[in-house]
This record gives structure tokens, sequence and C-alpha cells, in this order.
DNA sequence: TAGTATCGGTCAAAGGTCGA
DNA sequence: ATCGACCTTTGACCGATACT
């Protein structure tokens, strides 16, 4: 619908430089600001439709004339419309008889000095009715921020005063993990496009990139403090001062990640597009359907690059958060796998499973991994196990999961 | 006389897309300080808006522009409008369609640079350098594209034809990497914005992300073919029936990253801004200045931007491309650190250096690494050291270096 | 003080809307 | 489907302010 329309001549247009007359006209309208009344008063000797002698609004395309003539003048260019004149082409065009023949008065629109160029191309719908915006994907900032809004990130509920709040020893680093760990179960369940895939593949989304979620979760509630890392059990990391390994991952949350994600600002809506696009990789290893994920993450991103406005350099800035993201969850996990080597650390199944990539049979007979049959017990996947059943893991869980979907459960049962 | 005429038609431009080519025209007034005399010559070709590429006033909002797109941004941002495109998000905005979509006019206002936070009060601006914005850098992708045509991609030059091509062993392997890695200095001694750094930063640099160049670089020479990987120096790596180790880097380069770059088509433009996107990476531990490369970094990815000609999602796409990167490159190191542990294989010091990260003093009282040394050479400090010095590095090495920019090298001495 | 840059506002004349 | 009374948006022009 562009226009093409305006180089077209539907008539004969025989004259050039049309007047000088409506000048004096058009600075007396101007002039006036309160111009319904005055308009009212002045009509009489004042401005009359060149066209037909109504009264006129002011001048258009080239020509003062009313709204009708005006109306006219553009529909009839736009649409490249081709009139006749049943008559003898000298019709009177006046307020009465204007309608009565379209070729005659065209004619003499152009013949008051309307011309054409002035006439623009079609324009957006000013109506937002209209417009019925693609929703392009099926994935939409709304089903995310919804989903994240399932993790709360403490900000307010909690004090905001990183004095009072305890040091994590070993034990409080990992419960906060496996709370972290089920919310990002919860967060997944929350998308209707996860929740339609395979269940292998929902089982390797989850476990693949289960570290990144964490750092990242850990560095956006950080992002208020210059000198801690804030866990979701309300803990803190002391960026100096806690062992040598725990701090120098840290440490790299802070500089590399907190720090750049602070200097944007991140919003909501940013902050939950991100989460997705670590989320849908599509190389993670072993899935069944890699396409239907890398669309996904593409429609993940899409969103990104629509919720930072287009500000220049944003949507860039906020990528290229994710492979300093990747680099330390690998920190943290080789650390972990360390410590699990060495001894030091006690960490239960699902921390197991999700960060350190082991399977835990921890059933005769049972193949299922932990995350398997928690996927199967709450996601779309009909299934008869009952919550008991989950008691064999660790303490806490079920109070973590009635939490965040408390009303989800009661209407499944 | 009225004003509105005066814009239309009569000097209807008939230039088509310069599409990149405002940009270095408003760097350059931008630079010019006595902008007066310049924009007066420069006027009629000279600044355009950033937006539509009509005739621009000024920089409004932090991008320059024409008054039309400078009062559609106030309007927008002051009404908080919440627009929608009836098309694809992919409306051209030139001076003839800008009022036809007004969802990807105010897009490609942010994208041109505005800023809505400059709209409201940013009259009591105290120093002017602060509200000018971003120079918008002086990386450009001329340089980057001269760098880039430094490293020979040996597709035209070599047969195409895979199979007269012979399976590398491990002493070529090494060759190949020697040689990118020293091609990888050349490349970044074309950018002058790199060789003005501290020379620790240089060396850092060159260090950090050396993996990753070469990573990117075979998949790049391995774009034409779906079961070997290509090697800088023509030997191939089959992906079935090499080495298990080497095999499985190799595969996870065609899947993870040839794949996904052949699908995009990707263009030189955008495979040297990548590059430099790559190696300008701030996160680099131990950087004297890390906000400089931050910069360039920016710079680089806005270049790649534009390089992307705005396709939807394309940009986000390429640099999705960087964490698989970095995480095959790790394997690679990692693999190479096992080989080395393990005593499968003996690398010179330039891999050791490079690749491992490991100091090689190979002479007594001489706490210069290689790479510094190398740099110190050619760089812009000015040495004393001698070609014959680098003698005592391995042999081909002169060669390499000869071969990619013999000019240069005659001409300094 | 004059000059430059970039904010803000104004309003004629474009546009679109939608019942008759 | 067109008309036209009525409303919205556009952008050329101009004034104000902050620095040079």
């Amino acid at each position: 619908m562009c226009g093409v329309y305006s180089y077209l001549a539907p008539l004969s247009q025989t004259f050039a430089e049309p007047v000088i007359a409506p000048l004096e006209t058009v600075h007396f309208v101007h002039s006036s600001l309160e111009s319904s009344i005055f308009k009212f008063f002045t009509d009489g000797g004042g401005s009359r439709c060149f066209i037909c002698a109504d009264r006129a609004t002011g001048k258009h395309y080239g020509a003062s004339s009313c709204d009708g003539c005006k109306g006219f003048f553009r529909r009839s260019i736009r649409s490249n419309q081709k009139y006749n004149c049943r008559f003898n082409r000298q019709c009177i065009v006046d307020k009465d008889k204007r309608n009565q023949c379209r070729y005659c008065r065209l004619r003499k629109c152009f013949k008051a000095g309307m011309r054409k160029e002035a006439v623009q191309n079609e324009r957006d719908y000013i109506n937002p009715h209209r417009a019925k915006g693609q929703p392009v994907g099926t994935l939409s900032v709304d089903v995310l921020l919804q989903a994240e809004s399932s993790r709360p990130v403490l900000f307010s509920p909690q004090s905001p005063d990183v004095s009072t709040k305890k040091t994590a020893c070993v034990g409080d680093v990992f419960e906060s993990m496996k709370q972290q760990l089920l919310l990002l179960v919860e967060w997944a369940k929350h998308i209707p496009e996860f929740c339609g895939l395979h269940i292998d593949d929902r089982v390797n989304l989850l476990r693949t990139h289960s570290a990144e979620h964490l750092i990242l979760g850990a560095a956006r509630r950080s992002l208020p403090y210059n000198d801690v890392i804030l866990l979701g059990n309300d803990f803190v990391i002391p960026l100096r001062g806690a062992g040598l390994e725990v701090s120098r991952v840290a440490l790299r949350i802070q500089e590399e990640l907190v720090k750049p994600l602070r200097e944007l600002d991140i919003t909501d809506k940013e902050f939950a597009c991100l989460r997705a696009i670590v989320f849908f990789a599509p190389d993670c290893p072993g899935l069944e359907n890699p396409q239907v994920i890398r669309y996904l993450r593409l429609q993940a991103h899409v969103l990104l690059e629509e919720a930072t406005c287009e500000q220049r350099g944003r949507f860039g800035e906020l990528l290229l958060i994710l492979p300093p993201l990747q680099s330390v969850a690998w920190q943290m996990v080789e650390t972990l796998h360390l410590a699990q080597l060495l001894g030091e650390a006690r960490m239960d199944s699902l921390l197991l499973e999700m960060l350190l990539g082991e399977e835990t049979a921890t059933e005769e007979g049972q193949s299922l991994t932990f995350l398997q049959r928690f996927l199967h017990l709450t996601g779309s996947d009909l299934n008869c196990e009952r919550r008991n059943d989950l008691r064999s893991s660790p303490a806490n869980f079920t109070s973590v999961i009635s939490h965040s979907s408390a009303s989800k459960y009661q209407s499944n049962q």
C-alpha cells in the first residue's frame, strides 16, 4: 500500500502556478487561536472553499478548501481513480451539487490550485485496533515475566541491609543451591512451550545449564551489593574472607556479571528474556529435537531485543553477558567437583545430578533420575506417583515446592 | 511559502539506501569542532538523519537526525506510546516511508542511538561532553576487514576438493595452530586501537582467547565441508576416524559452529566483527585497562549490528555463537593439556604460552615471554631486537610472518 | 559578546476515523 | 463504497539555555 499512486496524473492538468490570493486569508485564520468562534464570524466574508464555495477549513494541497473537497481530493489521488463526466464537463460544483459529478469536482480541485504532489503516502494507522501486531512466535514476554515472578528475588521482602545477614557456611550454600534448582524446575513448568517438549529434552535442558541459572540468579540478587553475593536463602558470601575457592567464584560473579549488569541497569523484562535464552540452549548434547529449542531461543532473543527498546548497543551488551556467565558457572562446577572428590562436602542427589551430571540411582530397579521423576509428577505427563514418594528426597524439599506453587498442586490433586 | 510544501517532493531525492555511509559521515562531523564551516560544505551530502536519511538538523537525543524524527521521538516518549507493527517489524524507514510504521520508526530511533532519558530535562547539563553521547568510536569495519584479509582463508587459492587433501597428523595440527596463532598476532597489529594499548594488555588479549580464535578460524574454513575440519595448512581432520579426542572436538566444531554459521551464511564483514568481539574481551583477568577494552568491544558489536543490515534476529544469532565457541575452545585446550601431561605431544613454546598459558622462560635472565618479544619487535614500541633473535623460535616461523606481511617488514627495516 | 549545539514549544497542514 | 465533520500527527520554524 505504498505511495506509488502519487505520480500518476489522473486528469489533464492544464495550468501551472495558481494564484497568490489565499495568502491573506490564511494569515487571518492563523492568528486566531479560538478559531472556532472566530471562524464563525469571519465566515461570511472570509474563507470560502475555492472549489465549492462551502466554508473553508484552511488551505489544503495548495488551495483554500472545505474538508469535503480536501478529503475528496486526497481519496481521488490516492486511489488513482479515473472519473468520467456524464455531461459536457461543465457541471456546476457547489456545496449542493458537488457530489453529482466527480470528474468535474476533481477538475475544479486542480483548477483551484490543488497539487497532487501535496498528497502524501498512506501513513500508519492511528487506531491501534486496526493494527494487529503479530505475536511472531509463541513465546511471550508476559509468560516469561510470570514464570520469573514464581522465583522471588527477595529484594523487598527481606531486609536490604547486608550487615544483618549471616555469612553462609558450606551447608547453607548447598541448601540455597538446592532451593534454586527446584525453583528452576518450577520456572520451567510455567512455560507451556517447555511443557510440550519430549521428557528427555526437558530433563536435558534443566540439567545442562543449571549451574548458569544458579549463577545468573545469584548475580541478580546481588545487584545492590558491592561486597557480598546474596544467596536465595538470605545468607551471604563475602567477597573476601570466605574460603579461597568459594570467594574466587564469588569475586568473578561480582566482577564479570554484577558490575556489567548493574551498569546496564537490567530490567525485569530483560532478565526474564535472558534467562530464557540461557535455558533454551540448542547445543545441549543429546537433544532429541534441537531445532525446536533453537527456535524457542530465537524467539527469546527477539523478545529481548524488543525489551531493550533498541537502545544502541544494549542488546549486544546483554548477550555478551553469556560467555562470562558460562565461564563462571564452569568454574563453580569444577570447584564443586573438586570438593566432592576430596570428600570436603556432602551433596545431595539433586545437586549431584543437576550440577555434576551424575546419575544417582537411589532405588533398586529404578532407572528414573530424580529430575525425571519430579517432572513426571507435576508435569503434563500423567502420572500416578504420589507426593509422599518424594520423601525419599532431602528434607525441606516439599516445603519449597508447595511454597512456590501451592495453588497448582492443590488443583492437581 | 507555507512550510509543508517545502519538504514535499519538489526536489524529490533519489538516493536509495546509503546504508552504512551516514555513520562515517557523522563521525566526521563530530570530530570537526569547527563544524560551522564544515557543515556548510558537507550539508549537501553530509549530515544525514540516522533514522530516515533525510537531511539532519543536528544531533537530537543522542543521534544525528532530522526535525521530523526528533519530534516523533519526543512525542513518542512523552506520551509513552506503544506502537505495533502491522507487518514484520522490518519496515524500511526512509524519508518517504517514515510515516508508514511508527513501531519501526521508533525502533530505529533507539537503534540510531536516541535515548529516552534525553527527552525530559537534559537541559541542566554541566558538562557538554557527557551529553555528546558516545563518540561512537574509532574502530571501523574497513579496518577490521583489512585486518581479516591479512589472514587468507584458503577458499579459492587451494583446491576446494576435500578428497585431495591429506589427513593431518598431530604434528600437522600443531604446525597449523602455530601458524594461525602467529597470524592472529599479525591480525591484531592491523588494528591501530590494539597497537595503542599497554603492552601487558596486548599480550593478555592475544593470549586469553587465542584458542577461540583458532576454533573460529577452523570453523570458518570448514564452512563448505560436511565431514572434515580444514586446517590452515590445508590438511584436514576427518570428523570420524581421527583420534578419539581430536575428532570429538572436530565434531563439536562442525555441529555447534559450522552448521549454525552455514545456516546464517555469515558474511565477511560479520565475521570480521565477530572476531573483534571475541578478541576485545574485557573480562580477561589482570587487564590493566578493562574499560577501554570494553568500549572497543562495544564498538565492534555495534559494527556487527550494522553489518547484519537489521535482519531480524541475525545479530543475536551471531552473538549466540560465542558461548559454544568458548566451550569448544576450552575442550580443545583441555585435550591439549592432557596430551601434554601424558607426554603424548611435544608442543613448542608458542603453543604452550598462548594456549596453555604457560610461561616459558627459555633464556636465563630473560623475563620476556615469546609473545612479548614478538610484539616488541614489530609493534609500535620501538625496539632494537633483530629478526635473527627469533631464530630461537621454531622453524617455519619467519616464513609465515614474512608471507603474511612481507611488505610491512621490509619497510620497517 | 557572539556563536554553536540541542533542548523545548508552536501550529498549519498533512494525516486518519467512522457514522451517515 | 464514498462522503465529510471531526480528531490526531507531523515537522518546519523559532525561542531558550548552557557552554565555548
